[in-house]
RNA sequence: GGCAACGUAGCUCAGUGGUUAGAGCGGGCGCUUCAUAAGCGCUAGGUCACAGGUUCAAGUCCUGUCGUUGCCA
């Protein structure tokens, strides 16, 4: 029986275009996953958006003399094409500037607030006399009380790494006029985060099925005691607060990012016109729910967005948050601000979405921080996916082609090495399978790659070439092994590589989507014809690392 | 500074207390010639960060040190 699978993906901040680190991280994974539950015929619905407040795009948008919204629609156009480019298939890829979502964001505020899960209270804040208004942590500016630097921010000081709060900065100052600070008090509303402890724990605990990480990070978490937070800041740029007498003040953007699941789930149920549908996805107990992200995000997503769905009731709790670790590049910390970053429309441009996909998933950060460099990603490219796979599926296909005229042979009597192959079939798609499911991706990626080898193994073995000239039933047999081996080849990649499994599909000469033949192995129908084979990817010229990482050098200041 | 993790072959990464620690790539030697000079076999390569401890048995559990990462103060 059909399942309903939710899939939640971080929201990426439309300040900059994605980069590698974003794709690694959460997209990639996600898209595997929703693929692979879409082909076995679950019922999947995968939603994001781009985040459109905060205080980096206000800076960003400061910085470039423009309005907010003019960023953050140029971004969010830029996520809308690097998903199509890269195949990254939502369902929906919102963003948290639609009305729909300043509703939902309001309405579970109001109901928060009503059972007292939202309280009022103070805070002493920085306020510029000068600009008449309190002042964002980034926009502080003063000396680090820890080492000395003159110049750190209200949220952290770049020179020792630590984390501050405003307060805590010796001669604080506006970042923008220099003017001294005062601080002022200011009535916020909190997030009565203290409610939710035991609950929680009680929830976490029984979350065995969780990565290690991310459950031991939860759980400490929660032990050490939770604070009630505050959700609203004094700035102009996001999410009004459904009160009077509250004008200048906004929701804050963790608290209401991940509300954007339900806003970007009821979004597509009324963009299919079937508005109720969304409840099936975040209300039904039968529903798994799953919550791609980076390492950096797990509270938002283990604690804050539980809490709120405690908090509002009757909702499904994440099944699994199976963050990932993060991915570094050619040794060295992903840096935004650095330009330290392969950016993908910027890759996009130079080579095949597949490849990426393919080098991304073997090295997916799934256990622990992994490297990503233009050495590897060559050598993967041309040693695994050209040589290993795609050699395969070239040289089984042209044979075939050349020696049974473009028509897949019938096999004769089966020996015990074409049983022992033919037996991996079905086994791959099941140990992939599970692995899937568990979100283990490499290991998924490696039962693929297992099976391509056994083939090269099976074919150099046999040796058809030779075998044409003297038993062309053997041949035909061994032949249609291959085939059949690539066939399910091309089901096993899909989730991974669908743009050169849907060639493949079509190589084979099938019609129609790959994703409508399902989990399962096609046998291959003796007589079929099939066009004249093309490579399915390019192979690389080992200068193109040395290019690339130069370019990287040439671009980091 | 507190919390959570990570540190394994030249490189990228696996490893549930239980033989002699693995895979792929790269290196060396050989075979093959259908295929994008692709494929296959054999082989070398390790103080499992370091120091203690628990145990019949530790890469795995515990303590400390060093290094890296994230969250928090």
């Amino acid at each position: 029986m059909a399942e309903r699978i939710f899939i939640g993906v971080a929201w990426p901040y439309a300040n900059g275009p994605l980069h590698l680190g974003h794709l690694a991280g959460s997209y990639l994974p996600a898209d595997i996953f929703a693929r692979y539950h879409r082909i076995i015929g679950n019922h999947v619905l995968m939603v994001s958006g781009s985040d459109q407040h905060g205080t980096p795009i206000t800076l960003r948008a400061e910085d470039e003399g423009v309005e907010p919204k003019e960023i953050v629609e140029r971004f969010h156009a830029s996520f809308l094409d690097t998903w199509e480019k890269m195949g990254i298939d939502f369902d929906l890829f919102t963003t948290t500037g639609t009305r729909n979502h300043t509703e939902t964001v309001q309405q579970v505020f109001l109901s928060l607030l009503e059972q007292g899960y939202i309280y009022k209270d103070t805070m002493l804040l920085p306020y510029s006399a000068q600009e008449k208004r309190f002042l964002p942590d980034r926009y502080v500016e003063g000396i680090c009380p820890h080492c000395g630097h003159k110049k750190a921010r209200g949220d952290q000081c770049d020179q020792c790494g630590k984390t501050l709060n405003p307060i805590d900065l010796i001669e604080p100052r506006g970042k923008r006029d220099g003017s001294k600070l005062e601080f002022r008090e200011s009535e916020h509303f909190f997030l009565k985060l203290t409610s939710f402890e035991h609950s929680l724990l009680d929830w976490i605990k029984r979350q065995e099925h969780w990565r290690p990480n991310v459950l031991n990070f939860s759980r400490r978490f929660i032990e050490d005691g939770l604070k009630d937070r505050a959700i609203t800041r004094d700035i102009e740029w996001g999410i009004p607060i459904p009160l009077d007498g509250y004008d200048n003040k906004r929701i804050y953007v963790w608290f209401e990012a991940v509300i954007g699941y339900w806003s970007a789930a009821q979004e597509w149920a009324k963009n299919i016109k079937s508005p109720s549908s969304w409840e099936q996805f975040l209300t039904d107990p039968g529903t798994k729910s799953f919550y791609f992200m980076g390492k950096d995000n797990i509270p938002f997503h283990t604690i804050i967005w539980p809490s709120i769905l405690m908090g509002v009731g009757s909702m499904n709790l994440p099944y699994d948050v199976p963050a990932n670790e993060f991915l570094n590049l050619e040794g060295a910390k992903l840096s935004t601000s650095g330009n330290w970053a392969i950016w993908l429309p910027d890759y996009l441009e130079n080579f095949d979405p597949d490849p990426l996909r393919y080098v991304l998933s073997a090295t997916m950060p799934e256990t622990s921080d992994t490297n990503f460099s233009w050495d590897n990603f060559v050598s993967r490219n041309n040693r695994e996916l050209v040589a290993t796979y795609g050699n395969l599926v070239h040289r089984v296909l042209t044979l075939t082609y050349m020696h049974f005229n473009g028509k897949f042979p019938s096999p004769g009597k089966m020996e015990k090495d074409d049983h022992m192959l033919m037996d991996m079939l079905p086994q791959s798609l099941k140990q992939a399978g599970e692995r899937l499911e568990g979100c283990k991706f490499r290991d998924a990626l490696g039962v693929a790659m297992n099976l391509a080898q056994s083939a090269n193994r099976y074919i150099d073995f046999m040796a058809p070439w030779k075998t044409i000239k003297t038993d062309p039933i053997r041949t035909a047999t061994t032949l249609w092994i291959c085939i059949n081996v690539i066939s399910c080849l091309r089901t096993l990649m899909y989730p991974f590589l669908p743009f050169s499994s849907q060639n493949l599909h079509e190589q084979l000469g099938n019609q129609g989507t790959i994703q409508d033949c399902g989990w399962k192995l096609d046998t291959i129908t003796p007589g079929q014809c099939f066009p004249s084979p093309q490579p399915l990817f390019k192979k690389l010229d080992e200068s193109i690392a040395d290019h690339q990482r130069k370019r990287l050098e040439e671009q980091s200041p």
